[in-house]
RNA sequence: GCACCCAUAGCUCAGCUGGAUAGAGCGCUGCCCUCCGAAGGCAGAGGUCAAAGGUUCGAAUCCUUUUGGGUGCGCCA
């Protein structure tokens, strides 16, 4: 396949080298280049990229870093990519790269397009992401939104890094929150009978349910009317969470969002799933009947001691051991996640990862746990918290109340500020970090505010391709990348260059350690470098990408505009946003 | 009480497998532009990376303890 990452490429020569002294005797046998690295310095000035093998190889081999370092730099200088090896401070190896490379790699990114920055880091390894799973009893908020773009923008980024994804779904259906919807809606049914009714605690107020309570009307008429839950409670429910998850597709549609899989919690009900996940643990030794210790300084008003069914979970680094019956006989919560996991565990996926909002973190070990039992440590399952969205409105916090009913949700924010804008913002922090959204800020245009400024150089790249195709010079992909690009040998536009070399790295970065925010504040810089880059045209003109009268350089200069074009585009695909055109 | 997450510039936050003089935006100070390649540009000041120990050639990053904040903690999902 086509590569095109310079620091694995260079890496792989600076391995090359290592190994011929090996051979030449120069280095002893035996030596682990595992933590040799190639990375891109900090600091500009110490070139393009660096090495630690002389810090990291002098201890194992018995020698100065310097020694190293020395005869490491005049192998690679021999190199043609290498245009300069220098040692410096403590052992580290510079290297400043020739600038054919840096052109060669503009040159790869008009010839790969969108696949430029792709990896196989994956090797098609079969992930499973649950992300959203809220409650079948209600439109989404903001929280889940979140969440939802989390899991998704992550989904596509292990995606592009070669690894094949399934999105799902855990629909809670199987509890007694889709009893309480099922109640609430069968009020808002008698109400559409023109009955007066109250909402006691314990139902859902929202308006939303106004329509369904309608339809229901119209479905069965008023038969339901008078009759007690026995009668009504199995078909309301059914007809009241099939209602909702068509609301909460829609909600996702809306944002961009495309489900591979939604997963029914009571599906796992009375069809043996969870008999047998729990026969599993059982015959490895980790159910069995006892009581637990109440919790320290917290003491339960209500507590007593109560024999329980546990799951040894202490024995996969759980803190405690956890219920997975009540004292009733009945499942508790836990019991059907156990279930589920194990159903995705049986599906062969080779790593889990499930999105969960912050206020689950008490779960993380326990569900930790029992994927690592029920796998015998085969599966990894990560979990990802995501922390709270603080809603402002010009600085001012943007409150409402739950208790009523009228949360900010999805579509509130979607309709405001667009879905593009919604999920670009809800990246541009670290997940587990809380978030403050302002409804105002999110749309300004200025440098401060990310969305724009990315959006905006992607726009201003696609207005010189407008105007040089207006000016009848040719700018199509494959033209630009047979482009003369030794022209581009100007240090401000060999350092858009460098940016974009980054990309491939920044992918693979991100995608192992599951940030997918890590390619939003990547396009940012790249975005704050083209604006630079062509702010610096104003003052001299021979940085332009348009070069009047001279196709040739114009071309050449265009191919780097249009490589950050196509980068950026690249990225934001992975978040799941559209790059405008213009912005007018 | 216990567990998990967090603590980085005045503010909001990045910071890779441990790597060199810790970065960005805002705000502040100074200079420049009034162009239409636009919704400003350039430069500067600003840091005990919460504290203390430890590991290491090297720690914001890993380990331990402490302080301060958030979340959660048997028959709610």
């Amino acid at each position: 396949m086509p590569e095109m990452n310079l620091f694995t490429e260079l890496r792989a020569l600076v391995i090359d080298s290592l190994t011929q002294m090996v051979a030449e005797g120069v280095l002893p046998e035996g030596l682990d280049f595992k933590n040799v690295a190639v990375e891109p310095p900090r600091d500009a000035a110490h070139g393009d990229m660096a090495t630690n093998a002389a810090m990291v190889l002098a201890k194992p081999a018995k020698m100065k870093p310097r020694d190293i370092a020395d005869a490491l730099a005049a192998k690679l200088a021999a190199d043609d990519r290498i245009a300069l090896a220098e040692v410096a401070g403590p052992g580290f190896l510079n290297l400043r790269l020739a600038p054919a490379l840096w052109q060669g790699l503009v040159k790869a990114v008009l010839e790969q397009g969108a696949s430029f920055g792709r990896s196989d880091m994956g090797q098609g390894d079969k992930v499973n992401v649950e992300y959203v799973s809220a409650n079948p009893t209600g439109p989404l908020h903001v929280g889940h939104t979140r969440g939802a773009v989390f899991g998704d923008a992550l989904c596509s980024l292990l995606d592009y890094a070669g690894f094949d994804v399934t999105r799902e779904y855990y629909i809670n259906d199987g509890g007694a929150q889709v009893d309480v919807l099922a109640r609430s809606v069968y009020l808002r049914y008698l109400e559409a009978h023109g009955e007066k009714v109250e909402f006691p605690d314990g139902t859902y107020p929202g308006d939303y349910l106004v329509a369904v309570g309608e339809d229901l009307k119209a479905k069965v008429g008023d038969a339901y009317v008078g009759k007690g839950e026995d009668i009504w409670l199995d078909e309301v429910r059914e007809f009241s969470t099939e209602a909702m998850m068509d609301l909460i597709r829609a909600d996702l549609a809306a944002l961009g969002v495309e489900m591979d899989v939604f997963y029914s919690e009571k599906s796992l009900y009375g069809t043996g799933k969870i008999e047998s996940a729990l026969e599993s643990l059982e015959n490895k030794g980790l159910i069995y009947e006892g009581v637990l210790e109440p919790p320290k300084g917290k003491m339960p008003e209500d507590w007593e001691p109560r024999e329980q069914t546990l799951f040894k979970s202490t024995e996969h680094g759980d803190d405690v051991d956890r219920p997975v019956k009540k004292s009733d006989g009945a499942w508790t919560y836990f019991a059907p996640d156990i279930a589920y996991h194990y159903d995705k565990v049986s599906r062969g996926y080779d790593q889990l990862i499930d999105v969960f909002g912050a206020d689950h973190g008490g779960y993380v070990k326990r569900m930790k746990a029992a994927v690592s039992a029920l796998s015998d440590g085969k599966v990894p399952l990560d979990i990802k918290l995501t922390q709270l969205v603080r809603l402002f409105k010009n600085g001012e916090p943007f409150k409402m109340s739950k208790r009523a009913g009228n949360f900010v949700t999805l579509r509130d924010v979607v309709d405001q500020v667009g879905a593009g804008v919604t999920r670009f913002v809800m990246l541009t922090r670290k997940n587990d970090a809380p978030l403050d959204f302002d409804f105002d800020k999110v749309l300004e245009q200025s440098k401060d505010n990310p969305v724009f400024y990315v959006q905006y150089a992607h726009a201003r790249v696609c207005s010189v391709l407008r105007k040089a195709t207006e000016g009848g010079v040719a700018v199509d992909d494959p033209t630009l990348a047979g482009a003369d690009l030794s022209k581009l040998d100007h240090e401000a536009e060999l350092a858009v260059a460098k940016k974009l070399a980054e990309w491939p790295r920044i992918v693979e970065i991100a995608a192992r350690t599951h940030e997918p925010h890590r390619v939003a504040f990547y396009l940012y810089e790249l975005a704050s470098d083209l604006h630079s880059l062509w702010n610096r045209g104003n003052d001299l003109p021979e940085l332009r990408f348009l070069q009047e009268g001279d196709a040739a350089t114009s071309q050449a200069k265009i191919a780097l505009a249009r490589s950050v074009a196509v980068v950026i585009s690249a990225g934001l695909g992975i978040l799941g946003v559209t790059p405008l055109e213009e912005m007018r």
